[in-house]
DNA sequence: CGCCCTGTTGATACGATTCAAATATCGTGG
DNA sequence: CCACGATATTTGAATCGTATCAACAGGGCG
């Protein structure tokens, strides 16, 4: 790993009235008087790729909306060993556990560029008192990371190494038109699915040699979804 | 897997504000006057080992709270593969999908005989509006069962079939003394740990010849947790 | 009593890890 | 802009662990 001095920028107090992804974020439901609540500004910041957020039992004081990019949330065990839990990306809440507990239970790491929406939890607490549409969405928003977990332990945690790999590619894709993936290290892509980074490497350079997947670009791919899809149902 | 017809049987009205687990269980903060709003019954029920309590895609109206034994929640893929993403044990809460979506994500099965007492959705949802301690309680415990989720990845779906078999074993032991716990089929064993039934057996027989634990009664072990622990964390 | 289901064990094959080395890529300073 | 060193990726060969297929033992139940 890098390890470079990776440094977060500030890009403006974020304008939630107006928001870009209003419609999908946690404030969906506020109606433009409840926007008058919001004294302590939410701003937007955008981490450059291996930017850490935060770290496993640092305070816990933010939630984070993914605007753009992607997210790893790791966690570690006692013995050192690493997992990555969760992807969050566009338009995804991470830190919930900020609302309960005192410390972030997981490490939140950028993969590419991205930027998010840091919101105070005090304040989300305060509007949720008394805002039951923000009440309702909080709920969602946790069984939405509940069943992005589930799935992540029957797709990325069970099978093959080729069977696994292909459930991620075509989990990126849905982000895109469904073809099209941006992919991030070999070294991440094995802690993801609970493999060697080898082993992601050498899976990865198979299904390309058999013409199931393109690297146009660096990190860039071009999957045939419906035959990769074959490979994982039958 | 047997094909008994297994049936549930009524145990009773809960009495709620006498529950032996009241400290522990989702009512936990109400008050006296709270209850008097339950007037729909909560009721209590027995399942035998192995029995159903809701299926994948079945319509979801009731949460569960576990007063004893053990429920595992399986999650099934469209190529038929399943896995089992939870455990609940005693206090724990299931079923909370039922809040959000139409139907029940998984399938809940009791693997020994196992108490449960029923909310049904509408009067949580009631409640929960009005009470501001429930709405806390319900929050933690969605964070609670992701965490196990997140714990389940870690723990039970990463590294050897050894280690995974030993995690479970610290795990189910802290339910009781931490030395004691219960165990259920070779077959449910393979399943929580993403294991061959066969693996899971091998794996078993294996710690019981090199004495980290022993089997009094049929499917009763006894487990030299020190050592066990000091298996996983070297 | 005999059947079926579960658990155990054995032999073998396959797949993933490990260790090692070669190659490609990135970032930096000359 | 190129060369260099550091880092990431790919590939190879050997080993280890798990799955697979098959056979068998024991227990519960009709």
């Amino acid at each position: 790993m890098k390890r470079v001095a990776l440094q977060e920028a500030w890009t403006g107090v974020a304008d939630c009235k107006n928001c870009t992804i209003r419609e999908s974020v946690l404030f969906a439901g506020l109606k433009e008087e409840d926007f008058d609540e919001l004294h302590r500004p939410i701003d937007q910041w955008v981490y450059p790729a291996g930017a850490e957020i935060y770290g496993a039992g640092q305070k816990a004081s933010t939630l984070f909306t993914v605007r753009s990019g992607l997210v790893k949330l790791t966690q570690f065990l006692p013995d050192g060993t690493q997992r990555i839990v969760r992807l969050s990306r566009r338009t995804d809440l991470f830190g919930l556990e900020a609302l309960i507990e005192q410390d972030y239970p997981h490490t939140a790491t950028a993969l590419r560029e991205t930027e998010l929406c840091r919101l105070p939890v005090d304040v989300v607490r305060a509007l949720s008192h008394a805002n039951s549409a923000l009440y309702h969405e909080l709920m969602a928003r946790w069984h939405k990371a509940l069943s992005a977990a589930d799935r992540w332990i029957t797709e990325f945690s069970t099978g093959s190494a080729r069977e696994r790999v292909v459930r991620l590619l075509l989990w990126l894709a849905e982000m895109e038109d469904g073809e099209r993936c941006e992919l991030f290290s070999r070294e991440d892509l094995g802690a993801l699915l609970g493999l060697t980074t080898e082993t992601a490497s050498r899976t990865m350079a198979e299904l390309k040699r058999q013409g199931f997947i393109s690297e146009p670009r660096a990190n860039h791919f071009l999957c045939d979804a419906p035959n990769l899809r074959r490979l994982i149902n039958s």
